[in-house]
DNA sequence: ACGTCTTGATCACGACTTGTTAACGCGAAC
DNA sequence: GTTCGCGTTAACAAGTCGTGATCAAGACGT
């Protein structure tokens, strides 16, 4: 599911980023994100199927340490995921795990308890 | 059965605990558990297939001495078995040893008069 | 059987965390 | 100068967590 790629581009199902241009394409359509926003993806992306904390993703993107009360990521998570659904409704990239931080999963997860996957 | 920490990730059978990042697996999908419900399944699991009591885990997870009257880590218990049976129904992981305290197995066990696993 | 203590499960409520949108200032392009 | 998009902070809405209370069910000795 995830190819990290020797060219810089990371797949992730459907999503295909190309870290040196910054360009997105979704199930083949190209997203226009901001700068913030590319680098939150990709840093989530990087980490496909793993829980990145708020103070990682802000290290990762911003480049310096999170402060208490700073919103950022939770902000460019939601910007985020309005794109991402914009481009592809009906998918969820981005989980939140309460305490933990965010994680990205590229593959529909055949879920135990929700899951409307329309036909 | 039971690796521990080969680099911060227990495995038990059929889960998969990132120690690290506060990730569970069930079967390959992703649980989401709150940092109480996380942490008393890690001190659980390291022990795996022993029994330990709610002193030790409450001082495992809470920090702190068990007060008489406190049901955190039975309540705790329920919410935990709740979430790992919605994730793999027909499985028991926790098990409750009356005076004792709780025991994780992660492998179901052919246990000569315990059991009734109805199929 | 009975009574008692332990454990299972659920609810309500306050505290806190996260989601989302709007306002503001800034700099670039025109 | 005006317009535009971006990034930050603030504000409010919505959701989640953790605790203690409550009642049902189970275990255990008599």
């Amino acid at each position: 599911m995830d190819t990290p790629s020797a060219n810089g581009i990371l797949h992730s199902g459907e999503l295909e980023i190309h870290l040196g241009e910054g360009l997105v394409l979704a199930g083949g359509r190209a997203l226009t994100l901001s700068v913030r926003e590319f680098q939150l993806l990709a840093a989530l992306v990087r980490r496909s199927g793993g829980i990145v904390s708020r103070k990682e993703l802000y290290r990762a993107v911003w480049g310096s340490e999170l402060r208490a009360g700073d919103r950022s990521v939770d902000v460019y998570v939601s910007k985020l995921r309005g794109k991402l659904e914009a481009a592809m409704p009906d998918r969820r990239f981005i989980h939140t795990h309460p305490g933990f931080g965010y994680r990205f999963q590229g593959q529909p997860s055949r879920d135990f308890h929700t899951e409307a996957v329309g036909g």
